[in-house]
DNA sequence: CGTTGCATGTAAGGTGTTACATGATTAC
DNA sequence: GTAATCATGTAACACCTTACATGCAACG
């Protein structure tokens, strides 16, 4: 009766149900065996779960954890460094990995949500100057780039360790994807440059005087 | 006085200037000219800002559309279908016009959020089954697939029109966005695979009973 | 004549953030 | 000794979603 993924008959299964993502994000931190305090988990999930999963803040960390301790999924222990100044530290319990495999198991994936703040910039481009756009373009790639190379030193600082394949494996494919984010973002640069290149001549935007034309956005 | 983009002695940024990107969001759909309904605007922004940005909830989109008249930036009338069915048709106002030049010019722009669901379950694939997260990956390659083909389609409906060429070039960005999803999620599903191949023989998991090993992920 | 789409809105509640408050420890 | 880091927590509030409620229009 260690873990049963497919116990549907499980009387705690529907508690586990509602709970959203960060909760899961944030045991599942804790499934790596190690104890760690709040405060480690915000570092730790700043440095990592951040390259594909929006990092909670630090008090949401700490209604997690506390939340995860009332469900029994997660379990505390205070330890008093040198005189009365405790931190608690928090670790998974059996019924917490029990309801993880459930979870992976038997949840539904809701679809990853992508706020894109840079691409509804640029969508919006006729509403800003071209210079703002290509220098907004530009910043992006430089944090990707950034992002791209922590994501490789996170890979390889995790590959030769056995239990921590997967998440080299994640780091991999961050690392891939903010390279691709790097190229999209270069794209579309040149886009807006060789535009703003060509509209020098016919300026003066027709965009809010016009009649309403182009592709009808209600009905396609 | 048309339009100020540098204007900060405009008495009215302040009152700009902590607005969500969800408001944004929705005055920028009307500023492509067209008065449109709530419901037509929650259509539009599933088919075309979902995707590179959530898409909100029909209650909130219309939530929005009362606080952007209740700032002066959007402006409603009542239409009459046939007999006392009315119905709410939204447009900018010039006012909507010049806050969203200002927000262009001068508001920065927020790092994207990317909450990545089928990373974060891949991350923690040590609690699931290795056939769930090839199914879930191809899933989702899928899904990016469709999304991909449905951006294309966008892309090119726009493409001639003079006035959606942001539009056009964002659609085309979000096309080459969901194909390199779909190569970043195959070549996880066939790492997964390898890996799962290579553990035939020495299977039992050793996370979670092993003391803490691998890199330490507070201070690395 | 019933289902689907159009169209609007309220109410409740959860998620998650910012700001604030506090104090010990470590490093320079 | 003072600044940064470690460490925890509360309170207020904004954001956003789900569920509910309503009714017309159009299609078959």
């Amino acid at each position: 009766m260690t873990v049963q993924a497919k116990d549907d008959a499980n009387p705690d299964v529907h508690r586990w149900e509602k709970l959203p993502q960060t909760t899961w994000a944030v045991l599942g931190l804790l499934s790596f065996g190690r104890p760690l305090t709040g405060y480690q988990l915000k570092k730790w999930a700043d440095a990592i779960l951040a390259f594909f999963y929006w990092s909670p803040a630090v008090s949401q960390i700490y209604s997690e954890l506390r939340r995860l301790e009332s469900m029994g999924l997660a379990e505390s222990e205070l330890v008093a460094g040198k005189e009365t100044h405790q931190k608690r530290v928090y670790a998974i319990t059996p019924a917490g990995r029990e309801a993880l495999t459930w979870w992976q198991a038997e949840v539904d994936v809701e679809p990853p949500m992508l706020k894109h703040t840079v691409a509804l910039r640029v969508w919006l481009g006729h509403m800003a100057d071209p210079s703002r756009l290509t220098g907004l373009l530009r910043e992006h790639a430089d944090r990707c780039t950034a992002l791209a190379t922590a994501a490789d030193a996170a890979a390889e600082a995790s590959e030769s360790e056995p239990d921590f394949r997967f998440p080299a494996m994640v780091a991999e494919w961050a690392a891939s994807y903010y390279r691709s984010e790097v190229r999209h973002a270069e794209n579309l640069l040149s886009q807006v440059e060789s535009l703003s290149a060509s509209e020098l001549g016919p300026r003066e935007s027709s965009v809010g005087t016009a009649a309403p034309t182009g592709p009808d956005p209600v009905d396609p």
